[in-house]
DNA sequence: GTGGTCTAGACCACA
DNA sequence: GTGGTCTAGACCACA
Protein backbone atom coordinates (compact mmCIF):
# COMPACT_ATOMS: atom_id res chain seq x y z
CA UNK A 1 0.00 0.00 0.00
CA UNK A 2 2.87 2.25 1.15
CA UNK A 3 5.76 2.71 -1.45
CA UNK A 4 9.15 4.35 -0.46
CA UNK A 5 11.06 5.97 -3.39
CA UNK A 6 14.63 6.38 -1.83
CA UNK A 7 15.73 8.50 -4.03
CA UNK A 8 12.68 10.84 -3.50
CA UNK A 9 14.84 14.35 -1.92
CA UNK A 10 11.59 14.44 0.27
CA UNK A 11 11.83 13.42 3.82
CA UNK A 12 10.47 9.67 4.04
CA UNK A 13 8.10 10.96 6.70
CA UNK A 14 6.46 13.20 3.96
CA UNK A 15 6.39 10.22 1.96
CA UNK A 16 3.98 8.01 3.79
CA UNK A 17 2.21 11.27 5.20
CA UNK A 18 1.05 11.97 1.68
CA UNK A 19 0.45 8.75 0.69
CA UNK A 20 -2.10 8.00 3.30
CA UNK A 21 -3.29 11.60 2.08
CA UNK A 22 -4.25 9.64 -1.42
CA UNK A 23 -5.29 6.66 -0.35
CA UNK A 24 -7.95 8.18 2.33
CA UNK A 25 -9.19 10.77 -0.62
CA UNK A 26 -9.72 9.00 -2.93
CA UNK A 27 -11.46 6.47 -0.51
CA UNK A 28 -8.90 3.28 -0.80
CA UNK A 29 -9.26 3.96 3.25
CA UNK A 30 -13.09 5.49 4.81
CA UNK A 31 -13.43 6.88 7.91
CA UNK A 32 -12.87 4.70 10.95
CA UNK A 33 -10.74 2.34 9.17
CA UNK A 34 -7.95 1.64 11.33
CA UNK A 35 -4.42 2.29 9.94
CA UNK A 36 -1.44 -0.63 9.66
CA UNK A 37 -0.15 -0.13 13.61
CA UNK A 38 3.31 2.15 13.64
CA UNK A 39 5.40 -1.24 14.42
CA UNK A 40 4.05 -2.92 11.59
CA UNK A 41 4.31 -0.62 9.53
CA UNK A 42 7.67 -0.64 10.37
CA UNK A 43 8.80 -3.48 9.75
CA UNK A 44 7.05 -3.78 6.96
CA UNK A 45 8.96 -0.86 5.47
CA UNK A 46 11.83 -1.47 6.73
CA UNK A 47 12.51 1.90 8.44
CA UNK A 48 12.83 3.24 12.04
CA UNK A 49 9.48 3.29 13.55
CA UNK A 50 10.02 7.20 14.52
CA UNK A 51 9.82 7.79 10.73
CA UNK A 52 6.23 6.00 10.96
CA UNK A 53 5.34 7.93 14.10
CA UNK A 54 6.22 10.97 12.65
CA UNK A 55 4.05 10.77 9.65
CA UNK A 56 1.15 9.96 12.04
CA UNK A 57 1.64 12.94 13.67
CA UNK A 58 1.61 15.00 10.88
CA UNK A 59 -1.45 12.87 9.78
CA UNK A 60 -3.30 13.45 13.06
CA UNK A 61 -2.45 16.96 13.04
CA UNK A 62 -3.93 17.99 9.98
CA UNK A 63 -7.27 15.97 10.97
CA UNK A 64 -7.39 13.09 8.61
CA UNK A 65 -6.85 10.25 11.30
CA UNK A 66 -7.79 10.35 14.85
CA UNK A 67 -5.80 8.27 17.30
CA UNK A 68 -6.97 6.07 20.44
CA UNK A 69 -4.15 5.46 22.63
CA UNK A 70 -4.26 1.68 22.77
CA UNK A 71 -5.62 0.54 20.32
CA UNK A 72 -4.85 2.55 17.22
CA UNK A 73 -5.12 4.95 14.46
CA UNK A 74 -8.13 5.35 12.46
CA UNK A 75 -9.29 7.31 9.38
CA UNK A 76 -11.31 10.67 10.58
CA UNK A 77 -14.24 12.07 8.97
CA UNK A 78 -12.43 14.21 6.25
CA UNK A 79 -15.34 17.03 5.62
CA UNK A 80 -13.49 20.13 7.12
CA UNK A 81 -10.07 19.08 6.06
CA UNK A 82 -11.05 18.86 2.54
CA UNK A 83 -12.25 22.23 2.73
CA UNK A 84 -9.04 23.65 4.33
CA UNK A 85 -6.59 21.75 1.56
CA UNK A 86 -8.46 23.60 -1.05
CA UNK A 87 -7.52 26.99 0.13
CA UNK A 88 -3.89 25.14 1.01
CA UNK A 89 -3.97 24.24 -3.00
CA UNK A 90 -5.19 27.58 -4.06
CA UNK A 91 -2.19 28.97 -2.33
CA UNK A 92 0.46 26.65 -4.25
CA UNK A 93 -1.23 27.04 -7.21
CA UNK A 94 -1.11 30.91 -6.73
CA UNK A 95 3.04 31.38 -5.93
CA UNK A 96 3.03 28.72 -9.05
CA UNK A 97 1.64 30.93 -11.00
CA UNK A 98 3.72 33.92 -10.02
CA UNK A 99 6.56 32.34 -11.21
CA UNK A 100 5.23 31.80 -14.63
CA UNK A 101 4.98 35.71 -14.85
CA UNK A 102 8.63 35.28 -14.43
CA UNK A 103 9.13 33.13 -17.43
CA UNK A 104 6.77 35.23 -19.86
CA UNK A 105 4.43 32.28 -20.08
CA UNK A 106 1.08 33.10 -21.62
CA UNK A 107 -2.27 32.92 -19.72
CA UNK A 108 -3.74 30.98 -23.15
CA UNK A 109 -1.19 28.70 -22.89
CA UNK A 110 -1.62 27.77 -19.39
CA UNK A 111 -4.75 27.91 -19.49
CA UNK A 112 -5.20 25.02 -22.35
CA UNK A 113 -2.77 23.31 -20.16
CA UNK A 114 -4.84 22.85 -17.19
CA UNK A 115 -8.02 22.49 -19.23
CA UNK A 116 -6.53 19.46 -21.19
CA UNK A 117 -5.43 17.86 -17.95
CA UNK A 118 -8.55 17.29 -17.03
CA UNK A 119 -9.75 16.15 -20.31
CA UNK A 120 -12.25 13.67 -18.75
CA UNK A 121 -14.04 15.87 -16.86
CA UNK A 122 -16.14 18.22 -19.03
CA UNK B 1 17.40 44.58 -3.76
CA UNK B 2 17.38 41.73 -1.58
CA UNK B 3 15.33 41.27 0.83
CA UNK B 4 15.91 38.02 3.40
CA UNK B 5 12.94 36.83 5.77
CA UNK B 6 14.78 34.87 8.22
CA UNK B 7 11.61 33.39 9.47
CA UNK B 8 11.44 31.64 5.66
CA UNK B 9 12.36 28.21 6.19
CA UNK B 10 13.85 27.93 3.17
CA UNK B 11 17.90 28.29 3.30
CA UNK B 12 19.11 32.00 2.03
CA UNK B 13 20.51 30.81 -0.68
CA UNK B 14 17.66 29.89 -1.87
CA UNK B 15 15.63 32.81 -0.90
CA UNK B 16 18.64 34.74 -2.59
CA UNK B 17 18.92 32.99 -5.68
CA UNK B 18 14.93 33.01 -6.51
CA UNK B 19 15.14 36.78 -5.62
CA UNK B 20 17.72 37.29 -8.51
CA UNK B 21 16.06 35.28 -10.89
CA UNK B 22 13.19 37.48 -10.49
CA UNK B 23 14.87 40.60 -10.83
CA UNK B 24 16.61 39.19 -14.18
CA UNK B 25 13.06 37.82 -15.53
CA UNK B 26 11.68 40.74 -15.02
CA UNK B 27 14.18 42.75 -16.52
CA UNK B 28 15.34 45.04 -13.85
CA UNK B 29 18.99 43.37 -14.30
CA UNK B 30 19.68 43.14 -17.72
CA UNK B 31 22.27 40.85 -19.94
CA UNK B 32 25.55 42.02 -19.30
CA UNK B 33 25.14 43.72 -15.87
CA UNK B 34 26.99 43.26 -12.78
CA UNK B 35 25.58 41.76 -9.99
CA UNK B 36 26.89 43.12 -6.19
CA UNK B 37 30.33 41.68 -5.09
CA UNK B 38 30.28 38.27 -3.10
CA UNK B 39 31.51 40.81 -0.28
CA UNK B 40 29.92 43.36 -0.61
CA UNK B 41 26.37 42.09 -0.70
CA UNK B 42 27.34 39.80 2.37
CA UNK B 43 28.24 42.75 4.11
CA UNK B 44 25.04 44.92 3.23
CA UNK B 45 22.51 41.66 4.25
CA UNK B 46 24.69 41.13 7.47
CA UNK B 47 24.90 37.52 6.07
CA UNK B 48 28.38 35.46 5.11
CA UNK B 49 30.10 35.87 1.97
CA UNK B 50 29.68 32.05 1.89
CA UNK B 51 26.36 32.04 1.14
CA UNK B 52 26.71 34.59 -0.80
CA UNK B 53 28.76 32.60 -3.16
CA UNK B 54 26.50 29.65 -2.66
CA UNK B 55 23.62 31.69 -4.44
CA UNK B 56 25.71 32.77 -7.33
CA UNK B 57 26.94 29.10 -7.82
CA UNK B 58 23.62 28.21 -8.44
CA UNK B 59 22.78 30.95 -10.44
CA UNK B 60 25.89 30.47 -12.66
CA UNK B 61 24.76 26.68 -12.82
CA UNK B 62 20.94 27.28 -14.04
CA UNK B 63 22.71 29.59 -16.64
CA UNK B 64 21.53 33.20 -15.58
CA UNK B 65 24.92 34.59 -14.78
CA UNK B 66 28.24 33.98 -15.41
CA UNK B 67 31.59 34.64 -13.70
CA UNK B 68 34.39 36.71 -14.38
CA UNK B 69 37.18 35.94 -12.07
CA UNK B 70 38.87 38.98 -10.61
CA UNK B 71 36.33 41.03 -12.28
CA UNK B 72 32.60 40.22 -10.91
CA UNK B 73 29.35 37.72 -11.94
CA UNK B 74 27.04 39.38 -14.94
CA UNK B 75 23.88 38.68 -16.09
CA UNK B 76 23.96 36.44 -18.81
CA UNK B 77 21.89 36.01 -21.57
CA UNK B 78 18.88 34.16 -20.68
CA UNK B 79 16.79 32.98 -23.87
CA UNK B 80 17.81 29.74 -23.63
CA UNK B 81 16.96 29.09 -19.51
CA UNK B 82 13.72 30.93 -20.13
CA UNK B 83 12.89 27.58 -22.45
CA UNK B 84 14.09 25.49 -20.23
CA UNK B 85 12.39 26.94 -16.83
CA UNK B 86 9.19 26.83 -18.88
CA UNK B 87 9.38 22.98 -19.12
CA UNK B 88 10.03 23.41 -14.87
CA UNK B 89 6.92 25.47 -14.54
CA UNK B 90 4.81 22.81 -16.23
CA UNK B 91 6.57 20.14 -14.68
CA UNK B 92 5.19 21.70 -10.98
CA UNK B 93 2.08 22.45 -12.19
CA UNK B 94 1.26 18.70 -13.68
CA UNK B 95 2.19 17.72 -9.69
CA UNK B 96 0.04 20.27 -8.15
CA UNK B 97 -2.89 19.41 -10.41
CA UNK B 98 -2.41 15.54 -9.53
CA UNK B 99 -3.13 16.85 -5.66
CA UNK B 100 -6.12 18.89 -7.10
CA UNK B 101 -7.36 15.28 -7.79
CA UNK B 102 -7.41 14.46 -4.09
CA UNK B 103 -9.75 17.26 -2.88
CA UNK B 104 -11.96 16.94 -5.41
CA UNK B 105 -11.66 20.37 -7.04
CA UNK B 106 -13.35 20.88 -10.23
CA UNK B 107 -11.88 21.16 -13.38
CA UNK B 108 -13.79 24.42 -13.76
CA UNK B 109 -12.88 25.75 -10.52
CA UNK B 110 -9.16 25.64 -11.55
CA UNK B 111 -9.34 27.29 -14.50
CA UNK B 112 -10.96 29.98 -13.46
CA UNK B 113 -9.26 30.78 -10.91
CA UNK B 114 -6.11 30.58 -13.30
CA UNK B 115 -8.56 33.10 -15.94
CA UNK B 116 -9.14 35.67 -13.39
CA UNK B 117 -5.29 35.30 -11.79
CA UNK B 118 -4.03 36.75 -15.49
CA UNK B 119 -7.17 39.23 -15.71
CA UNK B 120 -5.29 42.04 -17.06
CA UNK B 121 -3.97 39.61 -20.50
CA UNK B 122 -6.53 39.00 -22.64
CA UNK C 1 40.38 3.20 -1.67
CA UNK C 2 40.43 7.27 -1.99
CA UNK C 3 43.91 8.74 -2.13
CA UNK C 4 44.76 13.24 -2.20
CA UNK C 5 47.34 14.13 -3.96
CA UNK C 6 48.17 18.15 -2.18
CA UNK C 7 50.42 18.92 -4.52
CA UNK C 8 47.93 18.91 -7.53
CA UNK C 9 46.86 21.88 -8.38
CA UNK C 10 43.41 20.70 -8.66
CA UNK C 11 40.79 21.59 -5.78
CA UNK C 12 39.95 18.76 -3.17
CA UNK C 13 36.61 18.05 -3.72
CA UNK C 14 37.63 17.74 -7.95
CA UNK C 15 40.43 14.83 -6.88
CA UNK C 16 37.42 13.44 -4.55
CA UNK C 17 34.54 13.77 -6.87
CA UNK C 18 36.98 12.15 -9.90
CA UNK C 19 38.56 9.11 -7.79
CA UNK C 20 34.59 8.39 -6.76
CA UNK C 21 33.62 8.68 -10.66
CA UNK C 22 36.25 6.02 -11.33
CA UNK C 23 35.50 4.02 -8.39
CA UNK C 24 31.50 3.87 -9.63
CA UNK C 25 32.28 3.47 -13.28
CA UNK C 26 35.03 0.80 -12.98
CA UNK C 27 32.32 -1.37 -11.04
CA UNK C 28 34.51 -1.42 -8.15
CA UNK C 29 31.36 0.56 -6.56
CA UNK C 30 28.06 -0.65 -7.15
CA UNK C 31 24.42 0.42 -7.71
CA UNK C 32 22.80 1.38 -4.29
CA UNK C 33 26.02 0.44 -2.41
CA UNK C 34 26.55 3.17 0.69
CA UNK C 35 29.63 5.62 0.16
CA UNK C 36 31.45 6.31 3.42
CA UNK C 37 29.56 9.05 5.46
CA UNK C 38 30.65 12.60 5.40
CA UNK C 39 32.13 12.67 8.43
CA UNK C 40 34.18 9.82 8.46
CA UNK C 41 35.56 10.16 5.00
CA UNK C 42 36.34 14.01 6.46
CA UNK C 43 38.30 12.39 9.53
CA UNK C 44 40.08 9.64 7.24
CA UNK C 45 41.19 11.72 4.77
CA UNK C 46 41.85 14.62 7.49
CA UNK C 47 39.90 17.07 5.83
CA UNK C 48 37.06 19.47 6.48
CA UNK C 49 33.62 17.78 6.22
CA UNK C 50 32.34 20.81 4.41
CA UNK C 51 34.49 19.29 1.23
CA UNK C 52 33.63 16.02 1.38
CA UNK C 53 30.04 17.50 1.18
CA UNK C 54 31.26 19.25 -2.02
CA UNK C 55 32.77 16.44 -3.71
CA UNK C 56 29.16 14.53 -2.70
CA UNK C 57 27.17 17.26 -3.82
CA UNK C 58 29.19 17.38 -7.33
CA UNK C 59 28.55 13.50 -7.45
CA UNK C 60 24.57 13.80 -6.59
CA UNK C 61 24.56 16.76 -9.42
CA UNK C 62 25.96 14.72 -12.03
CA UNK C 63 23.71 11.71 -11.49
CA UNK C 64 26.28 9.03 -9.93
CA UNK C 65 25.08 9.33 -6.77
CA UNK C 66 21.90 9.85 -4.37
CA UNK C 67 21.65 10.96 -1.15
CA UNK C 68 18.98 9.74 1.44
CA UNK C 69 18.98 13.05 4.57
CA UNK C 70 19.94 11.40 7.41
CA UNK C 71 20.87 7.29 5.83
CA UNK C 72 23.52 8.67 3.34
CA UNK C 73 24.84 8.49 0.01
CA UNK C 74 24.28 5.52 -2.08
CA UNK C 75 25.65 5.01 -5.61
CA UNK C 76 23.20 5.61 -8.61
CA UNK C 77 22.14 3.67 -11.58
CA UNK C 78 24.27 5.61 -13.81
CA UNK C 79 23.15 4.21 -17.55
CA UNK C 80 21.93 7.84 -18.04
CA UNK C 81 25.20 9.44 -16.98
CA UNK C 82 27.57 7.14 -19.40
CA UNK C 83 25.40 8.53 -21.93
CA UNK C 84 25.87 11.77 -21.44
CA UNK C 85 29.31 11.70 -20.53
CA UNK C 86 30.35 10.10 -24.00
CA UNK C 87 29.17 13.50 -25.19
CA UNK C 88 31.61 15.35 -22.70
CA UNK C 89 34.25 13.00 -23.94
CA UNK C 90 33.83 13.68 -26.81
CA UNK C 91 33.76 17.83 -26.48
CA UNK C 92 36.98 17.17 -25.14
CA UNK C 93 38.31 15.37 -27.90
CA UNK C 94 37.67 17.56 -30.13
CA UNK C 95 39.10 20.64 -28.38
CA UNK C 96 41.98 18.76 -27.65
CA UNK C 97 42.56 17.62 -31.76
CA UNK C 98 42.03 21.10 -32.71
CA UNK C 99 45.69 21.82 -30.83
CA UNK C 100 47.06 19.53 -32.51
CA UNK C 101 46.72 21.27 -35.83
CA UNK C 102 48.86 24.05 -34.16
CA UNK C 103 51.63 21.48 -33.41
CA UNK C 104 51.24 20.08 -37.03
CA UNK C 105 51.29 16.75 -35.92
CA UNK C 106 50.41 14.57 -38.47
CA UNK C 107 46.71 12.09 -38.51
CA UNK C 108 48.57 9.12 -39.16
CA UNK C 109 50.04 9.36 -36.07
CA UNK C 110 47.59 10.52 -33.50
CA UNK C 111 45.18 7.33 -35.09
CA UNK C 112 48.28 5.08 -34.59
CA UNK C 113 48.18 6.25 -30.82
CA UNK C 114 44.99 5.79 -30.01
CA UNK C 115 44.81 2.48 -31.86
CA UNK C 116 48.18 1.56 -29.28
CA UNK C 117 46.41 2.61 -26.52
CA UNK C 118 43.99 0.61 -26.34
CA UNK C 119 46.37 -2.32 -27.90
CA UNK C 120 43.90 -5.06 -25.71
CA UNK C 121 41.00 -4.62 -27.92
CA UNK C 122 40.74 -5.80 -31.21
CA UNK D 1 43.83 39.45 -33.86
CA UNK D 2 42.73 38.90 -30.18
CA UNK D 3 39.59 38.35 -28.77
CA UNK D 4 38.44 37.80 -25.56
CA UNK D 5 35.56 35.72 -24.20
CA UNK D 6 34.46 37.21 -21.41
CA UNK D 7 32.08 34.24 -19.77
CA UNK D 8 35.16 31.87 -20.79
CA UNK D 9 36.07 30.15 -17.67
CA UNK D 10 39.69 30.11 -18.04
CA UNK D 11 41.46 33.24 -17.27
CA UNK D 12 41.90 36.05 -19.22
CA UNK D 13 45.72 35.75 -20.04
CA UNK D 14 45.67 31.82 -20.71
CA UNK D 15 43.39 33.07 -23.67
CA UNK D 16 45.46 35.71 -24.42
CA UNK D 17 48.41 32.91 -24.32
CA UNK D 18 46.40 30.52 -26.54
CA UNK D 19 45.12 33.04 -29.06
CA UNK D 20 49.48 34.04 -29.85
CA UNK D 21 50.33 30.52 -29.68
CA UNK D 22 47.57 29.90 -32.40
CA UNK D 23 48.65 32.82 -34.63
CA UNK D 24 52.20 31.85 -34.50
CA UNK D 25 51.59 27.81 -35.14
CA UNK D 26 49.74 28.66 -37.73
CA UNK D 27 52.03 30.99 -39.16
CA UNK D 28 50.47 34.10 -39.19
CA UNK D 29 53.36 35.54 -37.46
CA UNK D 30 56.91 34.33 -38.27
CA UNK D 31 59.88 34.34 -36.39
CA UNK D 32 60.88 37.76 -35.42
CA UNK D 33 57.89 39.82 -36.08
CA UNK D 34 56.70 41.88 -33.34
CA UNK D 35 54.13 41.45 -30.96
CA UNK D 36 52.03 44.43 -29.97
CA UNK D 37 53.13 46.08 -26.95
CA UNK D 38 51.95 45.38 -23.27
CA UNK D 39 50.54 48.74 -23.06
CA UNK D 40 48.92 49.02 -26.60
CA UNK D 41 47.41 45.75 -26.34
CA UNK D 42 46.02 46.56 -23.02
CA UNK D 43 44.10 49.86 -24.34
CA UNK D 44 43.27 48.07 -27.42
CA UNK D 45 41.57 44.74 -25.65
CA UNK D 46 40.77 47.54 -22.66
CA UNK D 47 42.30 45.04 -19.98
CA UNK D 48 44.81 45.65 -17.37
CA UNK D 49 48.30 45.76 -18.96
CA UNK D 50 49.43 43.06 -16.13
CA UNK D 51 46.66 40.82 -17.67
CA UNK D 52 48.93 41.21 -21.02
CA UNK D 53 52.60 41.12 -19.29
CA UNK D 54 51.23 37.82 -17.86
CA UNK D 55 50.35 36.18 -21.25
CA UNK D 56 53.84 37.44 -23.03
CA UNK D 57 55.74 35.92 -19.63
CA UNK D 58 53.97 33.00 -20.07
CA UNK D 59 54.74 32.64 -23.52
CA UNK D 60 58.51 33.73 -23.07
CA UNK D 61 59.37 30.63 -20.60
CA UNK D 62 57.60 28.36 -23.10
CA UNK D 63 59.79 29.76 -25.76
CA UNK D 64 57.48 30.96 -28.13
CA UNK D 65 58.66 34.49 -27.50
CA UNK D 66 61.84 36.34 -26.99
CA UNK D 67 62.12 39.86 -25.02
CA UNK D 68 64.31 42.56 -25.94
CA UNK D 69 64.42 45.16 -23.30
CA UNK D 70 63.24 48.59 -24.67
CA UNK D 71 62.68 46.88 -27.67
CA UNK D 72 59.35 44.41 -27.30
CA UNK D 73 58.38 41.24 -27.91
CA UNK D 74 59.29 39.35 -30.87
CA UNK D 75 58.54 35.72 -32.43
CA UNK D 76 60.88 33.23 -31.41
CA UNK D 77 62.40 30.40 -33.64
CA UNK D 78 60.01 27.49 -32.16
CA UNK D 79 61.49 24.31 -33.64
CA UNK D 80 61.77 23.03 -30.44
CA UNK D 81 59.27 24.36 -28.99
CA UNK D 82 57.11 22.33 -31.42
CA UNK D 83 58.77 19.07 -30.55
CA UNK D 84 58.12 19.67 -26.69
CA UNK D 85 54.49 20.39 -27.11
CA UNK D 86 54.24 17.32 -28.88
CA UNK D 87 55.27 15.85 -25.57
CA UNK D 88 52.71 17.56 -24.10
CA UNK D 89 50.00 16.28 -26.70
CA UNK D 90 50.43 13.22 -25.91
CA UNK D 91 50.16 13.40 -22.33
CA UNK D 92 47.13 15.31 -22.42
CA UNK D 93 45.29 12.51 -25.00
CA UNK D 94 46.28 10.22 -22.83
CA UNK D 95 44.86 11.25 -19.80
CA UNK D 96 41.76 11.64 -21.99
CA UNK D 97 42.06 8.19 -23.14
CA UNK D 98 42.12 6.82 -19.57
CA UNK D 99 38.74 8.88 -18.68
CA UNK D 100 37.20 7.07 -21.93
CA UNK D 101 38.05 3.72 -20.42
CA UNK D 102 35.57 4.45 -17.45
CA UNK D 103 32.48 5.41 -19.94
CA UNK D 104 33.69 1.94 -21.65
CA UNK D 105 33.63 4.07 -24.82
CA UNK D 106 34.88 1.39 -27.62
CA UNK D 107 38.61 1.89 -29.03
CA UNK D 108 37.01 1.74 -32.85
CA UNK D 109 34.41 4.05 -32.02
CA UNK D 110 37.38 6.94 -31.06
CA UNK D 111 39.52 5.24 -33.95
CA UNK D 112 36.84 6.49 -36.58
CA UNK D 113 36.31 9.85 -34.44
CA UNK D 114 39.47 10.56 -34.54
CA UNK D 115 39.90 9.88 -38.26
CA UNK D 116 37.14 11.99 -39.35
CA UNK D 117 38.36 14.71 -37.71
CA UNK D 118 41.40 14.76 -39.92
CA UNK D 119 39.30 13.87 -42.83
CA UNK D 120 41.06 15.81 -45.51
CA UNK D 121 44.12 14.64 -44.81
CA UNK D 122 45.19 11.10 -46.20
C1' DG E 1 39.29 44.45 -5.39
C1' DT E 2 37.12 40.09 -7.20
C1' DG E 3 35.83 35.26 -6.98
C1' DG E 4 37.40 30.21 -5.43
C1' DT E 5 38.75 27.00 -2.01
C1' DC E 6 39.28 25.38 2.40
C1' DT E 7 39.28 24.92 7.60
C1' DA E 8 37.00 24.86 12.11
C1' DG E 9 33.06 24.53 14.19
C1' DA E 10 28.00 25.25 15.19
C1' DC E 11 23.11 24.01 14.85
C1' DC E 12 19.28 21.85 12.53
C1' DA E 13 16.17 18.18 10.35
C1' DC E 14 15.76 13.45 9.70
C1' DA E 15 16.21 8.37 10.74
C1' DG F 1 24.46 8.87 13.39
C1' DT F 2 23.53 11.14 8.81
C1' DG F 3 23.40 14.99 5.60
C1' DG F 4 22.29 20.36 5.00
C1' DT F 5 23.11 25.06 6.08
C1' DC F 6 25.54 28.70 7.90
C1' DT F 7 29.15 31.64 10.24
C1' DA F 8 33.86 33.36 10.82
C1' DG F 9 37.88 33.73 8.88
C1' DA F 10 42.09 32.42 6.11
C1' DC F 11 44.76 32.16 1.83
C1' DC F 12 45.11 31.92 -3.13
C1' DA F 13 44.74 33.21 -8.24
C1' DC F 14 43.43 36.76 -11.19
C1' DA F 15 42.71 41.64 -12.80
Amino acid sequence: MIILDMSDKRPLYEQITERFIELICKGVMNTNEQLPSVRSLAVELSINPNTIQRAYSELERAGYIYTVKGKGNFVADIKEVLFEQKNVFYDELKRLLEKAENYSIRKKEIVDYVSDFFINED
